[in-house]
DNA sequence: CTGCCATTTTACCGGC
DNA sequence: GCCGGTAAAATGGCAG
């Protein structure tokens, strides 16, 4: 009888468990994909000539030049509800 | 002349620099959408009536090979005789 | 006028403010300061020839306490059941 | 016997082991007060009529300006490098 | 009690 | 091949 009847393995439901897992761990796989893609490129860049390090550098900054403007406005939202203008 | 013949600046090729850079960060917005679906998932496992949590640890067990899980497990329980816990 | 009379700016009362972010910055020194020193113990520890990552795991269990403790590996044990592990 | 010649148990040399756990869950005692004062000061905050999200933004946005200024030094510092300069 | 945010932990990547 | 630092993920705490 194994192999039928999951529904139920102490109380819990067996086959959704499975199924959930299943999924998370699919999508695990393509992130994981992407993320050598990455790498790949980060490598392509190595090999023409350009200096990774300093692309993360610059890549960190623009994500927090971004960053800083999200929070100058939601500083200045924040203010004005403060403040009830 | 801005705009146009960008081929080096600094003895860097620009365009090529550029073009590696949003591969990337292209790359790297499609690996955050995977993990906001990652967490939509958990998020139903959740109101399933699953323990997140234990889904997590058992997934990370699901990953490692039968050999590291022992060693693992070996050492955890040796240092917790060491302890008494 | 300006560096006197700091007593209120837009209704705020700029003084106090300063002090209370200056005490918290303060403690967040001293925070980061004695993160610094638990890190220094677990570089001794691992050239003592401990596994860290398992010390680790240790505390976390010493922390909790032995209901839940029972609670969380009775979970584990039903869930590696119900996927075969 | 017990509680005499701890000095192995399971190849691990116990009691070198504990004291090392105690020290640092000692120091965890520490730093987990100081971020209980730090809260009892934004307690203080709030009751004095600031808005705490402000303070937290004004403190994070300090923060980052810090860290911005770090990074651009840093990039520049390797490009110097990078260059030969 | 749920969702959010901060902190902590983990994994990755480059350098030595 | 290992170590260190850096970025991502997970956990825990807080506010609403």
């Amino acid at each position: 009888m194994s192999e039928e009847n999951n529904a139920e393995v102490g109380g819990i439901a067996v086959d959704r468990l499975r199924s959930l897992i299943e999924r998370i761990e699919r999508l695990e796989e393509e992130k994981a994909a992407i993320a050598s893609d990455i790498r790949d490129i980060f490598a392509e860049a190595k090999s023409a000539g350009f200096d990774t390090k300093i692309m993360k550098a610059v890549m960190k900054l623009r994500k927090m030049n971004a960053a800083d403007r999200d929070e100058q406005e939601f500083l200045l939202e924040t203010y004005r509800k403060a403040l009830d203008i």
